[in-house]
DNA sequence: TTTTCCATGT
């Protein structure tokens, strides 16, 4: 006991003491992303063979933006000359991995070479931007359609319009609505859909109903998401017959509520305890000629977890394998979260298992709240096991699931998958903290204090 | 890849 307890502290020790000598640890945090330098990257296969793969195809095969940047300057030095596809593909590429000082860089060029290129390409990267929470850029950005020789129609507009509904810009949003027609645009459906969406998350129906009334005086014809959008709101709201009066409204009118109408009515439905009425909507909307999709089962799976009833959402999952209903990830998501929530990580497992066997990819989430299920109850090894998997696939856990594995693992006594878990958070610039070092050395000798202040020792000492 | 939706939550 004692000596394992020893060749723990000395393990944690010789870590800590690597991780200082490797690089000082205020620059750990911020190292760029394990930057290779281009001569230890792997050549790519393409200057040898006798017809080069396509420089698209190419770039989208490659992980790291840095990599594709360089790779679309040996296209170049080769002679190929970059059309708007190459420019197009790289500059996905860098934003989906929110390089943006690349994506300015290349933009430049863009520019300066008067690359005629899509309206999508400008869409697109001010939404990445926008996730990315510059909404400043994603502004500056449609200001500068134009300037890039490109026309700006209807769906930048209204891509824009939606950016600042999303980022809490609203006064913008309903400034620019407004202005619209001075600055050439006529507003279609989805400008008054993205409107009335922006009105009814402040909480504003009166508001959002005078937008409504609106449309319906320009002649801009309702659809299906505009009545989905109002129903949604009154159905969270728990005004069930409000929303149920609305659904008659767009049947008279011609319209066809959708399989989304129908799960936000559902859902209202089990937010004050109609289960059955929820359940009975189900057949209800196929008996009237649309088809339940994996939206609707998943309202029902949500309720049964929530209400514990765990066993049922199971037996749901089967009744959708009978009716030949090709479920998801989100599907399988639910029921995995349920289960794990319950401390049935090894049911959640086998149900892991299962949607990989039907061919269904788990996503950051899936991994993450299988990690979190195991560590829940304490299968340190099945944690470890799913950390695996989810490190193949180019996911990573939260910070919180990193420290209870390593912590977990230390005191089962896997010193060795503890190291080789905090190495794989280093390789990602995740860091414990002070306090997780602390807890990590207090736990490795046994509850010692003395241990805590060995490591703040360490630490100041640099 | 211009708007609505079941789970997570970087």
């Amino acid at each position: 006991m004692i000596h394992s307890r020893t060749k723990a502290i000395g393990q944690i020790q010789a870590y800590v003491i690597k991780l200082i000598d490797a690089q000082p640890f205020h620059t750990l945090r911020s190292s760029k992303r394990n930057a290779k330098p281009s001569s230890e990257r792997p050549r790519r296969a393409y200057p040898k063979r006798r017809k080069p793969i396509p420089f698209v195809s190419n770039v989208k095969e490659v992980q790291d933006p840095v990599e594709a940047l360089s790779l679309f300057d040996e296209y170049h030095q080769m002679g190929f000359k970059h059309d708007y596809p190459s420019y197009s593909a790289l500059l996905y590429k860098l934003a989906r991995c929110r390089n943006f000082e690349a994506v300015e860089a290349i933009l430049g060029h863009v520019q300066d070479r008067n690359i005629h290129c899509r309206e999508t390409l400008f869409i697109v990267l001010i939404q990445h931007y926008a996730k990315a929470h510059s909404v400043e850029k994603a502004i500056e950005l449609f200001h500068q359609i134009p300037s890039f020789n490109c026309v700006r129609t209807l769906q930048s507009f209204n891509a824009f319009l939606n950016v600042l509904i999303e980022n809490d810009r609203f006064c913008e949003a309903n400034d620019i609505f407004g202005r619209s027609y001075k600055m050439g645009f006529r507003l279609n459906t989805v400008s008054f859909n993205i409107m009335i969406k922006g009105w009814l998350e402040k909480g504003e129906w009166e508001e959002a109903c005078k937008v409504f009334e609106e449309m319906l005086e320009k002649k801009v014809q309702p659809s299906v998401v505009t009545y989905n959008s109002l129903i949604g709101f009154l159905c969270r709201k728990g005004e069930l017959d409000k929303a149920m009066g609305l659904l008659e409204d767009m049947r008279q009118k011609g319209k066809y509520p959708n399989a989304v109408t129908y799960a936000l009515l559902m859902e209202g439905m089990c937010s004050v305890g109609k289960h059955s009425d929820a359940k009975k909507m189900m057949f209800d909307m196929e008996y009237r000629g649309c088809k339940p999709q994996l939206v609707n089962f998943g309202v029902l799976m949500t309720d049964l977890g929530k209400r514990g009833k765990i066993d049922e959402a199971k037996s749901l999952l089967n009744e959708m394998k009978k009716r030949r209903f090709k479920r998801d990830v989100v599907t399988y998501n639910i029921l995995i979260n349920y289960l794990s929530k319950e401390g049935r990580a090894a049911e959640a497992y086998k149900y892991f298992i299962e949607m990989q066997i039907g061919g269904c990819v788990p996503n950051a989430a899936t991994y993450r709240i299988m990690v979190d299920g195991f560590c829940r109850v304490e299968d340190f090894e099945g944690a470890l096991k799913v950390f695996n998997a989810m490190l193949i696939s180019r996911h990573c856990p939260r910070l919180e699931s990193f420290e209870y594995l390593v912590m977990g693992l230390m005191v089962c006594g896997k010193l060795d998958d503890a190291c080789f878990v905090l190495d794989e958070m280093r390789k990602r610039d995740m860091q414990l903290g002070l306090e997780g070092w602390k807890n990590l050395v207090i736990k490795a000798c046994g509850g010692g204090i003395v241990a805590g202040g060995l490591v703040t020792e360490l630490i100041s000492v640099h």
